[in-house]
DNA sequence: GGCTTACGTAAGCCGGTGCTTAAATATACC
DNA sequence: GGTATATTTAAGCACCGGCTTACGTAAGCC
């Protein structure tokens, strides 16, 4: 699996989600993250290895604790690969609706004929 | 589930990411979509379900026959709930990594008192 | 060494989801 | 109406993924 996709597969999952948004200006341990919600650390713990992997968090180690902070490549990568998915789309966009508005004129205008 | 929430999901599987290439800068027939992969035609017409209902595409019915197409505007709005997600992190690293560090040493500062 | 704190890892449960085949629906054509 | 074509819906199955509890590991402190 390529990176990209394992990150869109990781925040894919909305406690994923909440953590990324919790870690994305500062770096905090991995207990203080847990506490933010309600299941188990473990469960925590489970979340930040995916978005590890997956490029999206780095992990600092101090002493018995782990700080987790939002990995800014990851992310840029991530936005990349998406863009990259409807880049044709979106860049044409305003040509495709003026052509669909268009062609939308021609046909009630057909029609009323 | 938002709109976006449901539309992160719906892209997180692989083969619907191939649909929506497929789709992106043409509209295609349900069939048609069908031919090019190797799953049956009813797994696809449930991914193009997904697809749909996550404001990812747009369906036009002619006789018998569906064209589906990616839908611009559902993948603007994902596009900019992804931003959003991240969006402090990518704009201003280093000032805000700085700030970040600042206010932990504050609060580990007052915590001590 | 022995205890505590902070985490991760292992094993297992359970609901969600992607797939299949079979049946239903809808439109076109005769 | 009857048949054919295009597609969705239904039902069931197997795997995946997130959760829990129990256990393992590693660093700090006495």
């Amino acid at each position: 699996m390529s990176a990209a996709a394992a990150a869109v597969k990781a925040i894919a999952d909305p406690r994923r989600r909440d953590i990324l948004r919790l870690v994305r200006r500062r770096e905090v341990s991995a207990g203080d993250i847990a506490r933010h919600f309600d299941v188990s650390r473990p469960a925590i713990s489970q979340h930040l290895t995916v978005l590890k992997n997956a490029g999206l968090l780095a992990e600092r180690r101090d002493g018995t604790r782990r700080y987790y902070r939002a990995r800014p490549e990851g992310l840029q990568e991530l936005r990349s690969y998406l863009d990259g998915l409807w880049d044709a789309t979106l860049r044409d966009l305003k040509r495709v609706a003026e052509a669909a508005e268009e062609s939308n004129t021609r046909r009630k205008r057909s029609r009323a004929s």
